[in-house]
RNA sequence: CUGGAAGGGCGGAGGAUCGCUUCCGGCGCAAGCCGGGGGAGGAAAGUCCGAACUCCACAGGGCGCGAUGCCGCGUAACCGGAAGUUUGUUCUUCCGGAUACACGCGGGAGGUGACGGCGCGAGCCGUCCCGACGGAUAGUGCCACAGAAAAUUAAACCGCCGCGGACUUCGGUCAGCGGCAAGGGUGAAAAGGUGCGGUAAGAGCGCACCGCUCCAAGCGCAAGCGCGGAGGCACGGAAAACCCCAUCGGGUGCAAGGCCAAAUAGGAAACCGAGGCGCGGCCCGCGCCGGGUUUCGCGCAAGCGGGACAGGUUUCGGGUACUGGCUGCUCAGACAAAUGAUUCUCUCCGCGUCGCAAGGCGUGCAGACAGAAUUCGGCUUACAGCUCUUCCAGAAUC
RNA sequence: GCCCCCGUAGCUCAAAUGGAUAGAGCAAUCGUUUCCUAAACGAUGGAUUCCGGUUCAAUUCCGGACGGGGGUA
């Protein structure tokens, strides 16, 4: 059913949030952890359902070429991860100042951080 | 060769794997999958100008408001026409329009800022630089402080000169009545300047020269320049104070505006025509309301759509960098917003290190500024490094 | 994206149509008083966001940049 299952890494539109309510609801309702770069809130999904995620990249970031490549290396974590997740969730990454020099493998470190303390990853 | 100034050009190249997005073709009931093509910039930025396009009313007239203001030439998207081409209202080329009160280039007044030259001097000439440049004689108001006086019959504070008088230590002193704009002083600015004559002292009062104003041969498409002549000289500054004159501008902005399956509330649209109410900043004017007739559609979120032709290849011509044709590929289109991640090779540059050197090794996100959002032209700002042209300075060589 | 506003000491505000020393409160520093601190009193320093232009003269007028804030589906 979902694409975990096959192995593949896709990332394509339709598991996007698009919608402002989505957003806030989540933020409001969902589990919160923040870790260095990153602020994760959450909602766990059924099990035959596919993971969703959105990206918040605030002005105080930065000019348009900044938020760009946070918002992209926010995504392309999520996009390599996805399959090591316990369950599905609909997950909202915001990005926090300390992200604008890092590269990937920091991103990526601080993820799976917040993922293992919420205990969400696969043992 | 090094450094500086001004003005141009470029802003890595090629590949692999994993992703995103869009178009075309194929498969599939569909979700989607497979193959192929495309996918950020010179500033995409600031949103400072202007234009296209959109609807509001057909965008028209007046008032108000805003903008622009020497002259000439040039220019985009867009619009129209013709020819060729295409399944096509598709695309290309040419011609014309659109327009500048966007802007660019050139020129001319002006400033007299910098440097140089000429002249006893006032001043003039040359080069470079600046150059938002209608009107101060349409009117109203302003020019602080200082100064006697700050704008129109200019003006006697210190002065200069004359007259008669008083006093006198016979040098002059004092007050009075007149004349004078030369000198001093104030100021950003004091009502032409330099000199000679003239005079009681002075004064364009007279003369020469310089400047100014007016006329003007001739030159220039024009702004304008101006041979020559006339006038004793009038006209302080500021309109980036109000304002006057001329010209231009209606507002609105793709979050404009258009279409629409389903669901929800129950109305909505078109036409007819007396009255009431409201609306561009205001008026002419226009819109709305209730009534009748006809029709089934309208608003909101989603969706569709508005929405894209500018570069590269080959070769030819003209040039200082470059640029114009020919050929011919067909090329971003998202909407919590794609254009990314990892990595290899090659060159560029910086740093470290080894080496006499050539170069080797290591290191730094190809290393700067920066990310399309209706389109186009311009302005402004940011920018590592490379590179070209011209000029200037220094060093070396002939 | 589009459309609008605003910039004066460290902070909050002045300076009416340009005119000379840019002012006030709080804060800061120093001193007096006190055994010490606070309060009080006295004194001091500190600013027109930046760059050009107009003008004799600019916080004020004009142009540009920079920074900050708001509206709009």
């Amino acid at each position: 059913m979902s694409e975990g299952a096959s192995g593949r890494l896709g990332f394509p539109r339709a598991m996007r949030i698009k919608h402002g309510r989505d957003f806030s609801r989540l933020r409001r309702q969902g589990q919160r952890i923040a870790y260095r770069s990153v602020i994760a809130n959450w909602i766990e999904l059924p099990a035959d359902k596919t993971s969703r995620l959105g990206v918040i990249t605030t002005k105080a970031l930065g000019p348009a070429v900044v938020r760009s490549r946070a918002r992209r290396l926010l995504r392309e974590t999520f996009r390599l991860h996805q399959n090591e997740l316990r369950v599905p969730l609909e997950l909202v990454l915001v990005a926090r100042n300390s992200i604008v020099e890092k590269k990937l493998p920091d991103v990526e470190s601080d993820f799976l951080k917040i993922m293992r303390q919420a205990g969400m990853l696969k043992s």
